[in-house]
DNA sequence: GTAGGAGCTGGAGTACGCTCCAGGTCAACC
DNA sequence: GGTTGACCTGGAGCGTACTCCAGCTCCTAC
């Protein structure tokens, strides 16, 4: 099964720009062409998209996906680089995950206090005499 | 208790840089001046700040940010709208959070499979003959 | 055989969030 | 009173990751 271009950008959810974009500066090998020069990609390079796009989700520069996608050609050799880097960017959104964990806590301490000052208002409100609400 | 910028920098972890573009974009109200004419931030500056950066940590467009702060010089009457931005700022941060779990796991999962390519070599190491690892 | 639509290339442009710089002021210390 | 160092301003520059464009080719359908 192979996919035109528009066909792999609507699976990855990456644009069809960028993935040129992404062929032009060695991040996705440039995928097999059909017989009037088009691009046509096949499910392994969908499924190599989909890792991208996961890493790229986690904050990975460009630069650091590239290093791992040239690795990639260097065959089980390169193995034990390749997972070198996963574990250290695995660390870091690991610290991402507890760093957004700390402010969501901010974020709902924040929050509690504007309830806290709507009850208040509400509550004013509440102790005026009637003819004063009308 | 009054800060020097390069003081107000080393606690908010911003730049020196930094701080003066939030405050020529309209983060930050401009500071108190010092009688030379140099800024002089109180306690409630840094509060402010950091604040800021826990806004800026979580991916809070600086556009965002800045219609808070505005709302700030409001008052109370404003106070809904701020509760609002912050509720649907914590919505969008606890999705983040979800989607970089997953990533996580899609992390595991590929480390696992390096870490089994490494057994199995050493495995293949193990199984050799004597005189063929010498 | 021609109109329309998808895709092609190389290169320019954009949004965001800083970051750096030149040229000047000011206060303090020697 | 001269040097040093922190700070000032307005404005230019930068890195990242796309995004858009002009001008062209190719296939399909009528």
């Amino acid at each position: 099964m192979n996919f035109s271009i528009a066909q792999a950008a609507a699976r990855s959810g990456l644009s069809i720009d960028t993935l040129r974009y992404y062929e032009r500066i060695g991040l996705v090998d440039p995928p097999a062409r059909d017989s009037g020069g088009r691009r046509s990609y096949s499910e392994d390079d969908l499924g190599w998209l989909e890792f991208l796009t996961r890493l790229r989700t986690t904050g990975m520069p460009i630069r650091m996906m590239r290093e791992y996608a040239r690795l990639r050609h260097g065959g089980v050799g390169t193995a034990a680089l390749r997972k070198q880097i996963l574990v250290e960017h695995r660390a870091s959104v690991r610290e991402r995950v507890a760093e957004l964990t700390k402010c969501l806590d901010v974020l709902d301490y924040k929050i509690d206090h504007y309830d806290q000052i709507e009850r208040k208002h509400a509550h004013l409100l509440n102790d005026l005499p009637q003819e004063a609400t009308a």
